[in-house]
DNA sequence: AAAATATATGATAACATATTCATATGAACA
DNA sequence: TGTTCATATGAATATGTTATCATATATTTT
């Protein structure tokens, strides 16, 4: 299993892949679209009020997210209806937030 | 001797915090530093070797973990003795993982 | 005290990234 | 078909980030 190897010796040909993955999650405008789509997939323009930025500039983040496979697209009609593809993304963000939230043991 | 910083200090207030707090792990070069700590403490020559960059950037890098409490630094002598200060950024590097190895099925 | 060793740090240059603006694409409807 | 609505996209600009270089600081050794 996974888990006999040392860390250091594992998955270093990966870690370019990693650093990538938390690229993704390392900007606000991104977060603020996926804690969007946490509450339900929605279109472009509503997506865009939500998080209030320009249509422009949430189109541009949503394809870097499409790109990371973190949401997918279908259409309805006129509008893109996007929506959360991996719930990974949830664990990893929970992780997170329990990293801060957690009162630390001294 | 040094007052160690709160947990609510290093809360995520806002997402901002949030998104900070992945841009540290968004690096090749700061997550190999991790892994190679996480498989025991050591000092920053160590490290270099192990992650095969330079002092410099090593020492860099390990500032901005340092920052985000990612890891603490002990002197011993001449040398700092770096270590994981915070176990939970395992949890989150372990579900990175489960997302970045996993075959997308479907 | 001077030299050697280990690490930290400021400045710089190369590169990456995000937003905006203007415009293109694509679907629906008059 | 032409127009409108929804979204995407290229270019430009502004801002951020990283490795390197030179040098500073701190500890130990001679």
């Amino acid at each position: 299993m996974r888990q006999m190897k040392s860390r250091g010796e594992r998955n270093f040909r990966t870690l370019s892949d990693m650093a990538r993955f938390f690229k993704v999650l390392a900007d606000e405008t991104r977060l603020k679209i996926l804690f969007s789509l946490f509450d339900g997939a929605m279109c472009v323009m509503h997506i865009s009020e939500r998080v209030e930025m320009s249509q422009s500039a949430v189109s541009h983040q949503l394809a870097i997210l499409k790109n990371a496979d973190l949401v997918k697209v279908a259409r309805d009609g006129k509008n893109q209806i996007y929506s959360i593809s991996d719930e990974h993304v949830r664990l990893v963000i929970d992780m997170a937030e329990l990293h801060v939230n957690e009162e630390k043991v001294i």
